[in-house]
DNA sequence: CCTCGATCCTCCAACGTTGTAATCTCGTAC
DNA sequence: GTACGAGATTACAACGTTGGAGGATCGAGG
């Protein structure tokens, strides 16, 4: 049906091999035959077979990207930014869904044929944690996102989360607030966005003397709005005094506002609200919520180059010195966040 | 470096092709046998080479989903459910992103080579209309969403976008709204969701004989939270009376709200507005927005559904009479609604 | 013991592409 | 007029898999 090498060769009046190099833009060709191969080409309306052209090099020009939940706003966003970084590149996205923080699932996606026509992986976990680090020795290239394994044998982008945790508190802290509940910590959890976010909380007061108070703490399984309005509604009817409320994320920050609204209180008068992840409709909200962009963009754009560097030194027969089985160690990357103020916590 | 069909066969000490029988389940190899390869196979940690396979067999297991962006939420839940649908069949899905409503993206994307080792397509234009109707003469299966195009020589999945706009409008009719103002018309568009939400709007006022108002119209370019609420100031900027608001999505319609409560109107007390689209966030807005569900899930299972169909149906051998080239006619499926009334419509 | 059919397995040839290495074709220099 | 070499093209062999056709094996029946 479809045309292939062949057909356009036998049209040309050329080589396959020819008609291969002119798609390939090989330097040395005339250009009287390049011209006739490209009229053949177009006549034929010819596409490239991208499974012969993979099996042969060993490139797909698909990327694969693993997440948690394209419902989940942070990762639909994420998602758009990653494909759009790899269009520039020519490349194709190919998502996979691990679920909200399912670790079997997401150690088994490691070493799915899934991945097969996939030249590489963008990864962010959600359940798996430092232990599991040895599942991240893959042998494909794999670039790791998020905040839940670091020091793996992998590059890895993330973003300033207790800098950025601790800009927010300050925020608040300016306003002349002093009881500030955070929504959204995880019980007992050491790694992850909600210990390090909870951490740059933490320093924030104690660089401002403010006591930290435990019960100022309200904890939830997922990061949803649903979790952060139990969670808000758990703290109020605990009778805990306070005067501003960090949501770790966005979409908990705003499931908080809406029982705060609720149950009586003005935001930003009665009580400040500051959310995190820079979500585009925490501008819609009412009021517009405060928070934190973490730098999605950089982040998206960074694992794409990374990535891409990684799947082209693994092909490019090695330069310079032949003795180090890698050229790159793996790196390392933090993107810039800003802090978005917004009327949820404007002074009156 | 990944073991091949060779290898585990000069491991079981079998030939290739039998090695290849087993892990595609042909039925005829002596237990004895598979219990040999297969033992072979987890040693070798044997995986099959996708391209190679697709080259050979013309299958990927890779289905595209083309549609205009992910950071609109409701393609955000929408890939969500089609990624769910898909894995329970074992297929992959790659996702393109053709823009807020580019025609000519969308065009070009309907013959990308990007689109090679995809066994099949399911898309969501948002630029194209009827007249481009000649551009989905694909030569591989593709299902359509959306209503944009009826009548196309493709399978199609769609909502009761008329019938779930009336209802909408119904809605608001039976709780003594007279003048209800409509939130994201496209100007003279003549196909597309927005006019066939405002017939239905229409059909419902001259079912209660409720005068038609041109005036009540608020018209967008795109349906971002940000057009809805420009529109909304519009209105009541322009001094209309109106005392329902009915949003053409439910990211309109929280735009519009959010615009009215800030001009002093109570919602629902004053206004009582609707949205559409059934989106997640719809239930912990404040008030929590009543939304039409158009069907979401049902419409992504059957798109996947009937897109595994046509793959099928294109590469078994054709049974019965042969003499149709093609067994199945192109079908409409229309998924069920279902009316969310939620704060923002509730009667006092 | 031979035949026959069913069951099980293997051989061979593709699928469409690209890397390698070899070949051909010039214009240019001597 | 011949030799040279760079530029332009080609032949051939893979890449790993599966379809088809044919070969081996085995048990049962004659």
């Amino acid at each position: 049906m479809a045309a292939t090498l062949h057909d356009v060769a036998a049209v040309a009046g050329v080589s396959i091999k020819t008609v291969s190099n002119v798609v390939n833009d090989y330097e040395h060709i005339r250009p009287s035959t390049r011209e006739k191969v490209l009229k053949a080409i177009s006549e034929l309306d010819y596409r490239p077979n991208i499974s012969a052209r993979s099996l042969r090099s060993g490139r797909t020009g698909v990327i694969g990207l693993a997440l948690p939940e394209l419902s989940l706003s942070y990762f639909a966003e994420l998602a758009d930014s990653v494909i759009k970084e790899a269009e520039k590149r020519n490349l194709v996205v190919l998502i996979e869904q691990t679920g909200g923080g399912d670790r079997d699932k997401e150690i088994k996606l490691l070493s799915s044929p899934r991945l097969q026509l996939t030249d590489g992986l963008i990864f962010s976990p959600l359940g798996m944690d430092s232990s599991d680090v040895a599942h991240l020795n893959v042998s494909y290239p794999l670039v790791l996102l998020g905040e839940r394994i670091f020091g793996g044998p992998v590059d890895h982008v993330t973003m300033k989360n207790v800098e950025a945790a601790k800009a927010a508190t300050r925020h608040l802290l300016d306003r002349g607030c002093r009881r500030i509940a955070v929504i959204g910590a995880h019980e007992g959890e050491l790694v992850g966005s909600a210990a390090l976010r909870v951490q740059g909380y933490r320093e924030a007061l104690d660089a401002a003397e403010v006591p930290f108070d435990e019960s100022l703490l309200g904890y939830v399984i997922e990061w949803h709005r649903l979790d952060g309005a139990r969670a808000m509604r758990e703290m109020i009817a605990s009778g805990v005094q306070f005067d501003a409320v960090f949501g770790l994320n966005d979409t908990l920050a705003l499931g908080a506002m809406r029982v705060l609204q609720e149950a009586g209180f003005r935001v930003p008068e009665d009580v400040s609200v500051i959310g995190f992840d820079g979500l585009d409709e925490t501008r819609y909200s009412l009021p517009t919520l405060s928070t934190i962009d973490p730098g999605r963009d950089e982040i998206a754009a960074t694992a794409v180059r990374v990535l891409v560097e990684r799947i082209k030194a693994r092909s490019e027969p090695m330069k310079g010195e032949p003795h180090e089985p890698d050229p790159f160690e793996p790196h390392q990357y933090r993107a810039e966040f800003s802090l978005q103020a917004r009327e949820s916590t404007a002074v009156a």
